[in-house]
DNA sequence: GTCTATAGATTGATAGAC
DNA sequence: GTCTATCAATCTATAGAC
């Protein structure tokens, strides 16, 4: 509910360029994941980054430039975290570790998950160009992978693109829709036990639902 | 992209009250579900209700009024919804049945999920209070249904908090994230078969997750 | 680079003729 | 009940002093 960046105070003179457009991108970002583009507003921005209104203006050129760096931002995250789903031996290992840190990235990066909800709820309009070419192949070639796991009697036969919906339906949930676990879970942000049990048992749902044996699982 | 009711032309006489209400509901769902509750406008809901702008605040106080209505009735939908969920005898059955026809919302209640799904990730500022009793209640008498069904030895110990949360993020993705999945699917709209392996997928999945057999199914 | 002041457009809402 | 005209507030964006 403060600060984003601690080492150089707000006013500071010592403040590089580079840290400036930070803050601005991390207030920036808090505030489209809580009210959307159309609802927010760059003075409530340019507050909660302690700078007058019009600096933002002179460091991004406008609202929507300055909301596309935000959701780049975003994408980028969620495509490296990505990559740990190949990098492994296992279906057992590349499902559970991507699941684990994509459970781990909406802990993290709540409001960057949101920012990118919003922006694909409304249709996608600043982005379309990412989920036509880079989301799509990063899709397609995953969704090669499972299938020869398949083929290989690894896997119960499913339909790897609706497992794959599943997995970032489930994981971003928790950053999503936080307000409302933590509603439900008495007004409380979930505890690291929490966070722990609940990765577990997405994990060990969907490792059983598609016929693989979790990692140090009992039965 | 055009009218959502078909009975009597907008500009008829004999349009109902309620008629007109409803209109402007449609729209006003449709509007607040692609732009969120900021970036909608009364000129854009008006526009699409073939209305004069000051027809709405004839009709509807304010514009959070008017969202405030459109909220309310997505919430009652979910919970009537949801009662299939305990109507049935076993555990597969409840489930599959719970999880089918949550799919089915996802698809002919579009907006709708997004409009709620909009409201939480901003901290549901308006229907905070639905969240705290209304849904909260719901959730534990489930969490104890589940609970029962565990200790009777029909399904595999979770946490059914965690199953839960599995249930709403995966069937609400295909209506919140339509876009992206029609992207991903060639620019298409998923066919009946698609939203019926969809639905399956989903279902085997979860069902084989926590130890159940899903009805007619081979392996 | 930083800020104040403000332009120009758009917003939610309303007054008042019909 | 319906509509035009308009208000006061607020928005993005910019001009220009420092």
């Amino acid at each position: 509910m403060d600060e984003t960046q601690s080492a150089p105070k707000p006013g500071s003179r010592s403040e590089s360029r580079e840290e400036i457009e930070r803050r601005i991108l991390d207030c920036a970002e808090r505030v489209f994941a809580e009210r959307g583009f159309g609802g927010a507003t760059m003075q409530l921005i340019a507050d909660q980054a302690e700078l007058p209104k019009a600096n933002l203006h002179y460091y991004f050129e406008s609202k929507e430039k300055l909301y596309r760096q935000v959701v780049e931002r975003i994408f980028t995250i969620w495509l490296e975290a990505a990559d740990s789903f190949e990098t492994s031996a296992s279906p057992e290992v590349a499902l559970s570790r991507y699941i684990a840190r994509k459970m781990e990235l909406s802990r993290t990066h709540r409001y960057g998950s949101k920012v990118w909800a919003n922006e694909v709820m409304q249709g996608a309009p600043i982005i379309q160009d990412y989920l036509e070419v880079t989301l799509r192949d990063w899709t397609e070639t995953r969704i090669e992978l499972i299938e020869r796991w398949i083929a290989a009697g690894l896997v119960r036969p499913v339909e790897p693109r609706w497992l794959l919906y599943m997995i970032w339906a489930t994981t971003q949930h928790y950053a999503d829709f936080a307000h409302q676990i933590e509603t439900l879970n008495g007004g409380r942000a979930l505890s690291d036990a929490q966070w722990r049990a609940a990765t577990e048992t997405v994990c060990g749902i969907i490792l059983r639902g598609i016929g693989l044996q979790p990692e140090g699982a009992g039965a």
